[in-house]
DNA sequence: GGATCGAACTTTAGTGTTGAAGTCTTCAAG
DNA sequence: CTTGAAGACTTCAACACTAAAGTTCGATCC
């Protein structure tokens, strides 16, 4: 029973300590084994705090977490960083509409440029600009210096091991929820 | 880098292999950790896809996610299942303004009543009703089938430490993000 | 070579959220 | 008692997303 993750909004929501969670939960559904809970309560908690985090660190950026997805999507297809609206809605996990739009913002805010393509003018190519490009660039930075510190206390070992441990569950729901085509599917 | 976790929407992104992805973004980014970024990046894509698998469950029901988060709080808070707009609002950290929607809504199904404070006729007190409860306890069932079957191939041991490791984790975002004062914030 | 089908994107209508402004009640002063 | 101030919620305007309808270009068939 995880919270909605789709907020990365402004304010982290005031909760119950995690212990005080799970034992009220105790109390109103008899049959629930703590140590599952325990699991997925923090599994979900955590994945909230940390996109309040990156939501405030790409705001001080001057972008959106929405505008960082794409940028990213960009950049992970590789030069010359380009895909059209409708492979990046796919990839997104968003409908063509909402492509448009965000495209509509994102060229606005000179991050990609909108073209027709040239051999088949009912294309069009999202290319991202060398403004967009950097912007992912101090994004970047700015995530992994979070995530190493986010990761400060955990030995190598521990690491290597809970990586391991959360890529059998990926699979496991990808079994369990066949959405994405068999394939683990992106996180970051 | 996480992906943004606030769309527990319809459809799953189609996304790369996990080790693509990771493949992609050292070919981009000379100064990354492999590691680390794999822990993050399995973790941020393990709780969309919960998500989505959440989010299919409760439309079996009948239910919104952002219906079910509020069912969660109100029992959460205990008998007799009664909280204000605003205490809600602050709790599933949203706006008053959405809370005022949402109760509308709920209210409208009759899975919450919303009624003025008799003592003090400024506040309005939400509380659940037998078929909210029943909702509730229809999707909670569901919920903790779905995890003890996500787990399910983790011995009790691994559950143990990855419950252990996630809360270590949980702390660090906390003190780093001072959001919600302090406290292990909800995450189910 | 014109009609039809399909693909790729955009537009429209409806929903849900935020931030700001507005309303109503209570409490405290004067 | 009436004025002022604060609190709790609601309303309003703007924005972002979804689903569905619409537009445009390209390819295929006759």
């Amino acid at each position: 029973m995880s919270d909605n993750p789709e907020r990365s909004g402004p304010q982290a929501p005031q909760e119950p300590s995690l212990d005080e969670q799970i034992a009220a939960y105790q109390r109103e559904f008899r049959d629930l084994d703590p140590q599952v809970e325990k699991v997925v309560s923090a599994l979900g908690r955590l994945n909230r705090r940390m996109n309040v985090a990156y939501g405030r660190q790409l705001a001080d950026l001057g972008i959106s977490n929405a505008e960082w997805e794409v940028l990213k999507t960009l950049v992970l297809a590789g030069e010359p960083y380009r895909l059209g609206p409708g492979e990046l809605a796919k990839r997104l996990g968003l409908t063509p509409a909402a492509m448009t739009h965000r495209i509509d913002r994102m060229a606005g805010e000179g991050l990609v440029t909108r073209d027709r393509d040239e051999n088949n003018r009912v294309r069009v190519i999202v290319e991202l600009t060398d403004e967009g490009r950097s912007k992912w660039l101090e994004a970047m930075r700015m995530a992994t210096d979070f995530e190493e510190e986010l990761l400060q206390d955990l030995t190598s070992d521990e690491r290597g091991v809970l990586g391991e441990v959360l890529i059998r569950l990926l699979r496991r729901v990808e079994l369990t929820q066949p959405d994405a085509g068999g394939r683990l599917t992106d996180l970051d």
